[in-house]
DNA sequence: TGCGGCTATTG
DNA sequence: CACAATAGCCGCAG
């Protein structure tokens, strides 16, 4: 492909294309940021920002994939560019996504180009405009159809909604608006700097460097999306069956496979009794009839009851079975599955309270059981890695605090804050765990007391998130996370009283200062991965809040786990607090040919 | 058909 | 059964 911008002639699109490569060469060497759109009808145009340079999409694929040896930073409203080029089989290898930023600077779920832009001009969000049905007495609108914004500042629905792309000087317009947009983030990321942060100096370099990996993290999204995760339908289609049976053929005998599942538990009562084990309040019945009475049927619960009736332990098992046959069965490797042995979900790069990355088609939460499916290709190994207690580490570097910092310089950082307690570990963990998450019950007093002797510094800065966030107050993570405690729906919690719902707006306002920075950690560190590993071929198929797993050819296995632990020294290195001693951050890596194999 | 309750899995 | 998430099935209201 990179052929066709060279090719000379009349042709007058080949001609621009030239053209437009020279002027692109310059904004690389002056390393200036290029936005990129691409029309919606079969991808027809893609159109380069500063100057209105544009480029046939035929000849994108050249000039994007040369951008990777030195840039540009490609500047897009979201990862729907970066899928489209997927789709045109093009990488790219850094970007400024809007759409994360945004959601980086502003806090919330939606950041949908009319919502981005509107903030840009200070306009207020309830007022953004949407699409009006036709009316055929006000046919005659003034507004011109090539100009995105409207005469009271917000962009037009049209634009916002897709049916722009249709002309490329629109394509043109719109590229141009995202550079408006991200310059205007450069300034909002200025302002954040100046705002206070109590703990770990928050410097402007520090939060640039979020929005680059949040970028990097949309990036990485679009592309786990289009790979998916190696799995070998034969072998979960094998652990399926060892659960639930081999798969039906048709209705009456998937009947025949309920009732013979419903038997395993049923067949232990007197016959002809029968309860509909779907049902929990049916179970509950189910237990009372032979003598246990429990306040509900969730499996620790029961667990704890095996002993008390024979009937106790099947009723585990058909959970468990019922449980794959539902929601990890043949259905759902039907599902997402696909015909090249890729299992395929849809990826968030910053989702839900605190902006970790999620994950659907059971990618983040599949049982453990079905990890032998997860089987590198032929030729290939899983270089894997999970990041040790990765919560109270970055605690330590977002707080500041001088003993926890010194504490994270253990492989076990529990060892040393139970000596100091005088406790045992595990009640130490608890402890830690347990002001991280906000629990107040249950933890020995005499660790609760320990740690705000020793750790004043840390339990300081998350009783102080604590009290913002029980006062409605919008909270900043380390890396400029806006997170919203005004919103009305920001938190959705279950009914109880007003101090009830204050401790909970506390506990998730607490939480959310550690768990939003450890993914900004994760972020940090695979995007950096991800640029170092381009010339081995990594290609991430999983990330999962502090494990991170890459497929990659044999011969390069070995060399991308060092990558890993390279990266991730160079992150410690350059993400926390810069005066002092960096946070030791540990993971476990391993080359493994099966996910099963991990540890 | 949408929603809350209950359950289970993951980090 | 703390903090976060996805996702299934159930009964019930509309």
């Amino acid at each position: 492909m990179p052929g066709s911008m060279s090719s000379a002639g009349d042709d007058p699109g080949a001609q621009d294309a030239a053209e437009s490569n020279d002027r692109l060469d310059g904004l690389i060497e002056a390393n200036r940021p290029v936005a990129l759109a691409i029309g919606e009808h079969a991808a027809s145009i893609a159109v380069l920002g500063h100057g209105g340079i544009s480029v046939p999409v035929g000849d994108l694929a050249g000039v994007v994939s040369r951008g990777e040896v030195v840039g540009p930073r490609w500047v897009w409203w979201s990862n729907d560019t970066a899928a489209s080029l997927l789709d045109l089989d093009v990488r790219v290898a850094r970007c400024w996504d809007l759409s994360a930023v945004h959601r980086l600077l502003v806090g919330g779920w939606t950041s949908t180009p009319d919502r981005v832009w509107a903030h840009t001009r200070g306009l207020d969000l309830d007022g953004i405009p949407t699409v009006q049905p036709v009316d055929l007495f006000h046919q005659s609108d003034d507004h011109d159809p090539d100009e995105p914004i409207r005469v009271d500042g917000y962009l037009h629905p049209d634009w916002s909604g897709g049916s722009w792309a249709s002309r490329t000087s629109r394509v043109a317009r719109w590229a141009e608006l995202a550079l408006d947009v991200q310059q205007f983030q450069e300034v909002a990321l200025d302002d954040v700097a100046a705002e206070p942060h109590p703990g770990a100096a928050r410097t402007r370099e520090h939060l640039r460097s979020t929005a680059l990996s949040e970028s990097a993290a949309e990036l990485m999204c679009a592309e786990l999306a289009h790979d998916g995760l190696p799995f070998d339908r034969s072998v979960g289609e094998r652990i399926v069956a060892g659960f639930v049976g081999p798969r039906p053929r048709d209705a009456a005998e998937e009947v025949i496979r309920l009732e013979e599942l419903d038997a395993t538990v049923l067949g232990q009562l007197p016959p002809g009794t029968t309860f509909d084990l779907r049902r929990p309040d049916q179970v509950k019945s189910l237990l009372r009839r032979v003598g246990i009475e429990v306040p509900d049927t969730r499996a620790w619960r029961l667990e704890a009851l095996r002993d008390a009736h024979p009937i106790v332990e099947p009723l585990l098992a058909w959970r468990r079975a019922e449980r794959i046959r539902t929601t990890f069965g043949y259905h759902w490797i039907d599902e997402h599955v696909d015909a090249d042995g890729r299992l395929r979900g849809e990826w968030h790069g910053s989702d839900g309270a605190a902006g970790r990355m999620t994950a659907t088609a059971g990618l983040h939460n599949m049982p453990a059981e079905m990890r032998p499916a997860v089987l590198a290709e032929p030729g290939h190994r899983f270089v894997r890695a999970d990041l040790g207690q990765i919560e109270p580490r970055v605690l330590a570097a977002v707080s500041a605090d001088r003993q926890l910092i010194r504490a994270a310089r253990e492989d076990d950082m529990y060892a040393p804050v139970a000596a100091r307690l005088g406790v045992e570990r595990s009640v130490a963990k608890v402890a830690v765990l347990g002001a991280m998450y906000g629990q107040t019950t249950g933890i020995g007093a005499e660790a609760l007391r320990g740690l705000e002797r020793e750790y004043p510094v840390a339990m300081g800065y998350l009783r102080r998130a604590d009290e913002a966030a029980q006062g409605g107050h919008d909270l900043r993570t380390y890396g400029g996370r806006r997170i919203r405690m005004s919103g009305a729906t920001a938190v959705t919690m279950s009914a109880g009283d007003v101090r009830s719902r204050a401790a909970a707006r506390g506990r998730y306002g607490r939480n959310a200062m550690v768990q939003g920075a450890a993914a900004e950690f994760f972020k940090t560190w695979a995007a950096l991965i991800r640029a170092r590993g381009r010339q081995l071929g990594v290609e991430f198929v999983l990330c999962l809040h502090d494990e991170l797993i890459a497929h990659v050819a044999d011969e390069h296995a070995e060399a991308t786990a060092l990558l890993f632990t390279e990266c991730l020294a160079e992150t410690a290195q350059r993400w926390g607090p810069q005066d002092g001693d960096p946070v030791r951050f540990v993971a476990d890596t391993s080359v493994i040919g099966c996910w099963a194999d991990a540890k």
